[in-house]
DNA sequence: CAGTATCCAACGGGATACTG
DNA sequence: CAGTATCCCGTTGGATACTG
């Protein structure tokens, strides 16, 4: 597997991993935001449980490869459950946890934020831009 | 130049640079706290400027690389103000806009989260983790 | 002091093909 | 349906050396 997910590095480094990420928890909290996906998962799950290909079409622009990866590091992080009904064919939902919830709650404040400011930081962006072209 | 900042990329293509980000502004966000250290950057100044070397010590960790491309891609979306002061040698001040400010609120609610949280989250990572192992 | 320049390893993540 | 397996390229970002 040339991308390994991070609970599969951690096999092969057991205990050193932790480690070398910062060890404030805004470190810690960018470990969890870091993966491009997950804010979207974790906000598309919000109105409700979903299935895989649901989630799929909700998200849109998602390959297969993070649509697996991302729900599973959040099941790994206890903020999502991941709930397979073994009929044929398989059936996964998704959903969020109570600490899943928990961390809804701000993230959709910056949502917010990033929804009512945008323009201006567009703005600016344009005005840095036409600086520096200058 | 091998590793290239944003604004540089888009001198190249000037126009269809920001078309190939989704249009989501919840993308548009992770494209803004994406990057590693912008997060650490503006909880960093949310008590007050600091200088480069300042910035430095309090993050601790980042790379002299880092240190002066978070800052930059802050000041181009209009959240950090660049103070350079012409002395010898020379001074240079990073501080929040008022939209900085603006974003420090939703940023320290989520700080607050990992930090109320996040024992949790490591709980979760022990039981998955053990749980794939075994 | 506050960068810039260069090099390069590692990780993220898309495309594609295959499977229980 | 819901994945897994591979391949592979682009970007991120650390180390290191040099500069106004």
């Amino acid at each position: 597997m040339a991308t390994r997910t991070a609970a599969q590095r951690r096999e092969e480094a057991p205990s050193a991993y932790d480690a070398f990420l910062g060890d404030r928890p805004t470190d810690q909290l960018l470990g969890l935001l870091g993966d491009k996906w997950v804010g979207l998962v974790v906000s598309a799950l919000r109105d409700g449980p979903m299935r895989y290909s649901d989630l799929g079409r909700r998200i849109a622009g998602v390959s297969q490869k993070m649509l697996t990866q991302s729900p599973r590091s959040l099941e790994r992080d206890g903020l999502v459950t991941r709930t397979v009904t073994p009929s044929v064919p398989v059936r996964v939902d998704y959903g969020l946890t109570e600490l899943g919830h928990s961390l809804s709650g701000p993230l959709s404040a910056l949502k917010v934020w990033a929804e009512t400011h945008f323009d201006r930081v567009h703005e600016a962006r344009g005005r840095y831009d036409g600086e520096v072209a200058a």
